[in-house]
DNA sequence: TATGAATGAGTCTTCATTCAT
DNA sequence: GATGAATGAAGACTCATTCAT
C-alpha cells in the first residue's frame, strides 16, 4: 500500500506549500499585518485546514525561520567545501551569506526579522531553539579561520571574535541594501559589502 | 502678545510629552501592543486629544523616529568636537554610536525598528525623510575619515566605503546585543565591538 | 455640572440595560450558547461597546448573579419583618423563596445555574464571592430559627442543620417545576411545597 | 449464522465503547469542552466511526443519561430488597441515592446536569422520554411508602408526595456538596442529609 | 480646545459535521 | 463498515478612529 506513503507526501506538500504562502505573506505585509485568513484565502484553504497543519500562527512563523536557518548553513557548508584556500573558504562564506541573503531573500528576511524581534512574539523556547541554529553556523565558520590560521594562512588573530565581527558586518551591510537608493546614493551595496570583505581579509591573511 | 507665543509653546510642550508615552510605551511593549489608548491613558489625555495632536499613529512613531536621528546627530557631533587626533574621533563616532544605542535604547530601537522594517509599516515619504537624515551623519562621518587622510594620519582609503563599512559593521554588532547570553555565549558585545574597531583601525591608520 | 451626574446616571441605565439582555439571552439559551455578540445585538449596542462596560462575557455573568442574590436577601429580610410569630417568619421565608424563583425566575434561574456549574466556567474568585452572599442569608435564616427556640415556640433543634435541610429541600423542589407536566403528573409544585413545609414545621413546632 | 449475531454484539460493544469515552470526557471537562474529536482520539476510533454509531453530540448524551438512570433504577430496587423493615428501606433508598451520586458521580452529574438545563440543549423528545424513566422510580419507591403504611409502621401520610419531598430534599442537600468548603463551613453533607433524614422519618414513622 | 463613549471590522482560534476514499 | 482531512461559520475579544458634547 502506497497509501499511506501518498498521504505522508500530500501531508507535507501542504505544510510546504502552507509555509510558502506565508512567507510570501509575512515579507509583503510583516508579522503582524499577516493575517491566518489571509494565508487560508492565498493558500486556497480554509482556516481551519491552517490549523490542521499548525497549532499556531506563531507556529507558522517559527517553522519558517527554522527552514532557512537550516538552508543557510546548508549553503554555507557546501561554499565551503568547494574552495580551495583558507582565504577563498572565507570569501566563499561571504558570498554564500550575500547570495543566500539575496536568492533566498525571503528567508533571510525573516531570520532577521526575528533576529531583532526581541522576546515580544516568540517565546524563549522557540528563540533558544533557533539562536542554538545560528550558533551551530558561527561555529563552523570559526574553524575555517582557525583552520585557516594553523595552516599558517592566517595571523594568529582570535578566530571566534573575527568571524563574529564579520559576521556582523555582513547582516550590517545587507540591512543597507534597502537604503541603496536613499543614503547608499544608488552605489551597490554588493560592492560595499565586497570592499569590506578586501579590507577584513587585509587584517587576516598573513602577507 | 505672548498669548499666541505661549500657545505654541504649550502645544509643542504637549507634542513631547505625548511622544514621550509613546515612546515609553513602544519600548515596553512593541509596536503593535502600543495602543493609542494606552498612550491617551498613560499621558494623562483623552484619547481625542491624541488624535489632536497626531494625525495618525503612524504619525507619532515617525516623529519618534526623527527625533532619535537629530539626537544622535547631535551625540555623534559633540564626541568628535571632542576628540583631539583623528583615530581619536573615529574612537569618539563609535563610542557615541554604541552609547546612544544603549543610554539611548528606547531612540535607537526605534530607529533600527523601522529600518528593518521594510515599507510595511511606513509609507515612503516617512521613510525617504529618514533616510535623509540618515544621509546627513554619514556624510559627516565621512568627512572624518577624509580629514585624516588629508592629515597623513589614514592611509588613502575610500571614506565614503570605509565609513558606510564601519557604520554596517556597528550596526550589526548591536544587534547581536540581545544574543549575548545565547550565541556570544556570556561574552560582552562590547567587547567584540572593541575587537572589531581595533581591527577596522589597523586598516586606517598609517604605521 | 449635572453633566458629569448624568453621565454616571447613563452608564449605569446603559450596565443595566446590558445586564437585562443578558440575563433574558441567559435563560432563553443557556450560558454557553449565549454569545457576546447577541447580548450586542438584542442590546442595539455595538460589541465594543459591551466591552466597554464589562471586561468579560464572564463578568456581566457573574454581576448577574451577585444582583440576583442581593435581591433575595432583600426579600427574605422583607418578609421575615412583615411576620408576626416565630412559624409565620419560617413559613414567610418559604414563600419569599418561592415567589423569589416564581416572579424574578430569571435571576433565580441565574443562581442555581451557576451553583451547579461546579468551577467549570467560573474562577474560585467568582465563585467564593458569590457563596459568601449564599452565606449570608444561611445565617440570618438560622437566626430566625434560634429566636424561635429561645422563645419557646420551637423545639430545640440544631437551627443551623434545620436551616440547611429547609433550604435544600425548597431548592430540590423548586427544581422539579419544570417536570410539573410530566414527573409531577400536572400536580403543581406548589402544593408539593406547601405539603413539605407544613411537615417541616411539624418537626419544629411545640405542640 | 451465528456472524449477524457476532456483528450485532460488537456493534454494541462499541457504542458502549463510545459511552464510556464520552461520559469519562464530560465529567473531566463538561459538556461544552468535550468535542466529538476528543471523544474519538481516547476512543482511539475515527470521529466518522463515532457518527456511524451516533446521529449527534446530543444522542451521545442523551444515551448516557438513560443509562444513568437505569442504573440508579437497579441501585434503589437492590438496595430495598436487601432491607427488613419499612423504615429500613426508606434510608436504604437515601443511602442507594447519596452513594450513587458518589460513586456514580459521573452518571449522578450528567442527570442532573441535563435535569437543570431547561430545553437548552435537549429537544423536547428526548427530554421526556428521561423524564419517563425518572417516574418510574419516583412511583417505586412511593410504593415502599404505601408498604409502610399498610403494614402499620408509618403513619397515613400521602405517599406520593411524601416521596417528592424526599426526593427533592435529597436532590437539594447533594447539591450542597460543592459548598461544602465554603457555606457549609466544612461540615459533611453527608451528616446534614443523616440529619433530615432523620427528622424525616419523624414524620413518617408511628412511634 | 478637549473629551471619551461608541463603533465595527477584523483578529485568532474552535469544532460539529461531511464525504471521498 | 471505517477513515480522517477538510470545511467554514461562529466564538470572544481588540483597537484605530470618529464625533457629539
Amino acid at each position: 500500500m502506497g497509501s499511506r506513503e501518498r498521504r505522508a507526501r500530500e501531508k507535507e506538500a501542504r505544510t510546504e506549500h502552507i509555509l510558502g504562502v506565508a512567507r510570501t505573506l509575512l515579507l509583503k505585509k510583516g508579522l503582524h499585518a499577516t493575517t491566518v485568513n489571509q494565508i487560508a484565502k492565498l493558500a486556497e484553504l480554509s482556516v481551519g485546514t491552517i490549523y490542521l497543519y499548525f497549532k499556531n500562527k506563531e507556529d507558522i512563523f517559527a517553522a519558517l525561520q527554522e527552514e532557512g536557518l537550516m538552508l543557510l548553513n546548508q549553503k554555507i557548508v557546501a561554499a565551503v567545501s568547494a574552495a580551495a584556500t583558507q582565504q577563498d573558504k572565507v570569501r566563499a562564506i561571504c558570498s554564500a551569506y550575500v547570495e543566500f541573503s539575496e536568492t533566498q531573500s525571503s528567508y533571510y528576511d525573516v531570520i532577521t526579522y526575528f533576529l531583532s524581534t526581541s522576546e515580544q512574539f516568540f517565546p524563549k523556547r522557540l528563540k533558544t531553539r533557533i539562536d542554538r541554529i545560528g550558533s551551530r553556523i558561527l561555529i563552523y565558520c570559526s574553524h575555517v579561520l582557525e583552520a585557516g590560521i594553523e595552516a599558517g594562512e592566517f595571523r594568529k588573530v582570535d578566530a571566534r571574535r573575527h568571524t563574529i565581527w564579520l559576521w556582523g558586518t555582513l547582516n550590517g551591510l545587507i540591512q543597507f541594501r534597502k537604503m541603496e537608493a536613499t543614503m547608499l546614493q544608488k552605489e551597490s551595496y554588493r560592492k560595499i559589502v565586497q570592499y569590506a570583505l578586501d579590507n577584513f581579509l587585509d587584517t587576516l591573511v598573513v602577507k
